[in-house]
Formats: structure tokens, C-alpha cells, sequence
DNA sequence: CCTGGAAGTTGAACGTGTTCGACACGGCGG
DNA sequence: CCGCCGTGTCGAACACGTTCAACTTCCAGG
């Protein structure tokens, strides 16, 4: 079957030429699933399509973004966009990327100056927060596809384990810059804990429908003095046991 | 009754008749989205078309069941499931429906002969995980659905509220059904907190991929060690204000 | 120059969820 | 007996994500 009407299209590419390689040493990148382009034009009809279904996904929504529409409006057919992206959901891979590097450049400022290690959790926490609040609308939206464990954007995933990591390493400085006392058993363990903490406050701000999320802050700072003091406890001697436990079960179930 | 070829199918309903009111009087029911059925052939219809749905679930998964199919082996057109369940995602909400009933069930046993806190809170989580496993397959995919805050199967949505309250219902009998002193402040928050755990319980169960979800096991029976503990401690001079901050917070937060 | 093949690009076709206008049924008032 | 109308029912049609075989571009090696 297949059936093909008409043969050939005559011209092909639409924005052409552009030759030369240049730049965009993307690190370590590796997106997994849709090729990996390896010409400077490649690179390029990669961005171009990125950028494009970022734009849109602001504009309308992800949902409301159909692949035809990102292709018609970058341009390329509809195919192209799978050459590079395994699927519509790939795309999003990107914005967590983007989204974590744009979130350790917010934190730093407060990673530099403060000593305090409240502080310097909440400065974080909030840098999340200020980092997605433009895309709030559409992050509720695509969360559900995140939310599949069998997805590669599940936050769980290998597949997101860079952006994962690199997001456990800003709470582990975060902990690690601060004048904090804590149990030295915990300290290992602590920053992916934060991390998951983390996690929890970005599913409620997913839900929050307050103006500005405005309970989303209440609920980081509210939250952080409570980690702040349980952490200082956990050297108490009645606590002991428990955090003895928690640490114990941790390691249990870390999969 | 299968197939339906010949245009004019003369006779419609299987069993007919039955024009008395009387029985399958549902109490709060009210699915929304698609007609509640008003005939009985009507009733008839949707069970049908409801009990194939949950059974090609359970054999080929969610993703792997279309709506084709279901009607197709309910032996009624797609439109018709259409009519009755306001799309492939409402289904589900049943599943839901159906499986608090059994949850109740299944605990009643322990709720009826325990006493102590810690024992009656494991056997109300266990109970939970026991009636979902022969469904964790296609709970796993599925989950993805409910995570979306608009989706009307958020458990957090209004929609699934009747399901919510009869399992916030649960964990409160739990806990006034046993010998437990508690915080007297704390005793009317605890219950949906509790049931927040509970979801976080059910969380980890998605993503739990050990063999048949021991791992969920072992955190239920490392957890609620922790919260019977943290329950009682509760009480204790150095962290009164902790639970204060604790309740003002979650009072704030409710939305 | 030519040519082979890898990289990139195309668009029709497929399977899916969902919609919708048309139709069937059955009881009720005329 | 007839026509009406609300409840059900039908299936073609639509929009979307995704696939794929055919095609184009481009350059290294002859």
C-alpha cells in the first residue's frame, strides 16, 4: 500500500545554506531516543525545532500543541521533527534541562553570600520555584506525563538522571556551604533527601492555584524551618533511634 | 451477544423489560461526564460496556485497550461507550470507586480486632496495597492520568471527592479505634494526613518495580513505626512547637 | 569530475481517542 | 392507529501522535 501521488517535491530544504559549523558544544546533552545530529545544519534544524515547540508550548499549552503545528510553524515537515525527537513528550526532556541549569544560575547568589543553612535551603527552594513560574501554566499540564514511571521523563528515570543529579548537587551544596551541625550519619544521605522534599514542594506547586502560587512559598517557608530544626534534633539523643531508622529504611528502598 | 452486522437489529435490549424502579439505588454514585442511564436497558448497557472495559484493562493494560476494542467485545459501537462514560479516562474513576469499596472490606478485619495504633494503621495500608496489586500493571499506567491536577481523577479533585472522604474515613477510624493518646490538637488533622502518607505510600507502590512489591511492603512496615513514634513524641515538651508549626502550616496550605 | 553512502528531509498513511449528525426504539397523548 | 420525543445507538469523520519508505543534500574518496 503506501500509494505516493505525487513524486518528487522539486525543492526541499526551506531556509537553506549556512555552511559553516561553529559553536554549540552542548556538554554532555545526550537526549537519548531521536538522532543526534552531527552536521552544523543538523544542529541547527535541531534548535530551530526546539526552540519553535518551546515557544508554542508557552503560547498555547502543551497539549494544545500539535507536532504539525511545530513543524509548519519551524518550517519542516512533520518527519523532521522525529528524526530528532523520539516524541512529542522528548521535547519536554529539554525544558527539564533548561530549567535545571537556569536553576543553579538563580541559586548561586545565595549560595555565595549565605552561611545560614535555612537560608541557604530556602534560596534554593525559591530559585526552583522563580525558575518555573513563567511556564506554570503548562508545566500542570505536561506534569502528567512525567508522572508515568515507564516514561524516560519520569524524574526517576535514567533517562533524567543527569538533570537529577545536577539538581541533588545544588541541595548537597547547599548543606555542604552552611554552617550547619548535623548528624554525620545523615550527611550523606541528606541532599537527596532535600532533593525528594523538593520534589513534594514542585507537586504542590503543580496543584496550587492560588494567585502567584502564593501558598507554594508558604509552604517553603514554613516547611524549611521545620527541616531545619528536625536536622538539628536528629543529634538528640531521644531521636537518635528514629533517625537511626529512617536512615535504615532509606537505604532499604533506594531502588 | 456479540457481534451485530444486520442494520436493523429488530430487538435491542438482552434482558428487557423491567420497567419497575426499584433497586440499584446507587447513593452518591454520580460519575459525571456521560449520561447517567435512566432506562434499564440503559443500566444494563453501561455495566456492560464498564465490566468489558475493566477486564481488557486488567488483560492487556490501559494503553493497549482501545475504545475500539471495548466496544467491540461489548458488542456496541464506540459511540455508544462515549455515551455512557465521558472518555477513556473515565473509566478509570470507577476503578477508583471500586476499589475503596474493597479497601473498607479488607479492613475491617483488623479494625474490628486491633487495638493498638501502630497495628491498625499497618493493617489499613497493607489492606490498601493488597486490593490494588492484582491491578498494579495497569495501575502504573494509568496513574499517569490521575496526575494531572485538572483532570477530574486527581484524587485531589472534587470529583473524586466521595472517594477521597471514604478513605480519609479509613485512617480516621484507625486512629480513634485504638489506644492511641494523642495530641488533642493534632487528633482531627491526623486522619488526612495520615491518608497523605497513604498516598505517598501508593506513589512509591507505582513505582515500585521489585518483586511483588516488597519493597512497598518493607516501607510500610518501616514507616509506620516512624509515625506512631513521631505520634507520640508529639506530645513532648521540645516538640510541642514543632507540631504546632506543623498544624499552623497544613491549616494555611489547605486549599 | 563522478559516485557511494551517510545525514537529513519529506509527506502520505496508520492507529488511536473523540465527536457528531442521523437513526432506532418504545411508550404516551391524540 | 399515528406521530412525537426522550433515551439509546450507530458508525463515518476528524484531529492528533507516530511511522516509514522514498527522496535530497552533501562531501569524501576515486
Amino acid at each position: 500500500m503506501t500509494d505516493r501521488s505525487v513524486p518528487p517535491p522539486a525543492d526541499a530544504g526551506g531556509a537553506a545554506e549556512q555552511t559553516g559549523v561553529g559553536g554549540a558544544a552542548g556538554a554532555e546533552s545526550a537526549t537519548a531516543a531521536g538522532a543526534e545530529p552531527v552536521t552544523a545544519r543538523g544542529e541547527q534544524t535541531r534548535k530551530l525545532i526546539l526552540d519553535t515547540a518551546m515557544r508554542l508550548f508557552r503560547e498555547r499549552g502543551y497539549a494544545q500543541t500539535t507536532m504539525r503545528a511545530v513543524a509548519k510553524e519551524a518550517g519542516v515537515a512533520v518527519g523532521n521533527a522525529y528524526y530528532y525527537f523520539g516524541s512529542k513528550e522528548h521535547l519536554i526532556q529539554e525544558f527539564y534541562a533548561e530549567t535545571s541549569v537556569e536553576h543553579r544560575s538563580r541559586a548561586t547568589r545565595v549560595l555565595a553570600t549565605e552561611t545560614d543553612f535555612a537560608e541557604r535551603l530556602r534560596g534554593v527552594l525559591h530559585a526552583g520555584i522563580d525558575t518555573m513560574t513563567p511556564s506554570h501554566e503548562f508545566a500542570a499540564t505536561f506534569f502528567k506525563t512525567a508522572a508515568e514511571p515507564t516514561s524516560p521523563l519520569s524524574p526517576f528515570s535514567s533517562e533524567s538522571s543527569p538533570t537529577r543529579e545536577a539538581s541533588i548537587a545544588l541541595f548537597r551544596e547547599a548543606l555542604t556551604g552552611s554552617t550547619a551541625k548535623v548528624d554525620p550519619e545523615l550527611r550523606d544521605e541528606l541532599p537527596e533527601l532535600l532533593w525528594l522534599a523538593y520534589m513534594g514542594v514542585i507537586l504542590y506547586w503543580v496543584y496550587d492555584r492560588s494567585t502567584d502560587q502564593t501558598k507554594t512559598r508558604a509552604l517553603i517557608n514554613g516547611v524549611v524551618p521545620l527541616i531545619d530544626r528536625l536536622v538539628g534534633l536528629s543529634r538528640l539523643r531521644v531521636l537518635r533511634p528514629v533517625t537511626r531508622d529512617v536512615l535504615g529504611l532509606i537505604r532499604t528502598l533506594r531502588q
